[in-house]
DNA sequence: GCATCAGATCGACAGATGTCAATATGTGCG
DNA sequence: CGCACATATTGACATCTGTCGATCTGATGC
């Protein structure tokens, strides 16, 4: 989970990936295939202010709180959300550029 | 893995998703996630004619029968492929529509 | 300094997952 | 029928992964 751009440029799902291209689009989609993580990054994403407090995701998410850091920790090394710590709270944000890069990766 | 359609309609990832939702959407991220899935799909992706033969998959993907006929398998419940079996030769296509259906997910 | 709070890290453990060898199923051909 | 071939299924195994409780690290405020 390196967190580097997800591809220089348009290499498609269906360019005929190989080994190691495939083993970092995989890596990014293994951040999103767990339910905890993918609830996570949608309660971000659809925060009024673009941004969202941890001490605001552990409650809604139901999982204890060691669990949702260990989640968002993912989340940012893959690159798909952002932390900033201000005082002692921990800011996310979602990083558009990577989604788009995963969307593009999807296209046909 | 159902292979059920992703979803009614524009229940995009930032729209907070439920854990029954978030749990559909990852089991098809989570057939993604693996390097070996996700060039077995872009070379079913990337066939000429629009279908790959199960026999032309083993020797590009450098793995085991078994292993090929499982992930395809796994592809398959995911909805991401459709397996015709004629004759002898097992025959696999893409589902535009799932493919549609993820990327929109990933919309903001 | 000290108590408190938010968050990250550690250690452990049950359950899921990718892989292969061996075997089973089913199809075409003499 | 009987053999050869293409896939699928089974069983076993090592590794990975999500989860939690306990603890550590920092920042705030008295």
């Amino acid at each position: 989970m390196t967190g580097t751009p997800l591809q220089d440029c348009c290499a498609t799902v269906s360019g005929g990936l190989d080994e190691s291209q495939a083993a970092q689009l995989a890596s990014v989609f293994k951040v999103l295939a767990d339910p905890a993580r993918l609830r996570l990054f949608s309660l971000v994403a659809s925060a009024e202010s673009g941004e969202a407090c941890a001490c605001d995701l552990v409650e809604p998410l139901g999982r204890s709180q060691p669990t949702v850091s260990h989640h968002l920790s993912a989340l940012v090394d893959a690159g798909l959300l952002t932390r900033e710590k201000r005082g002692r709270w921990a800011w996310y944000r979602v990083v558009p550029e990577q989604l788009a890069a995963l969307q593009a990766a999807l296209a046909p």
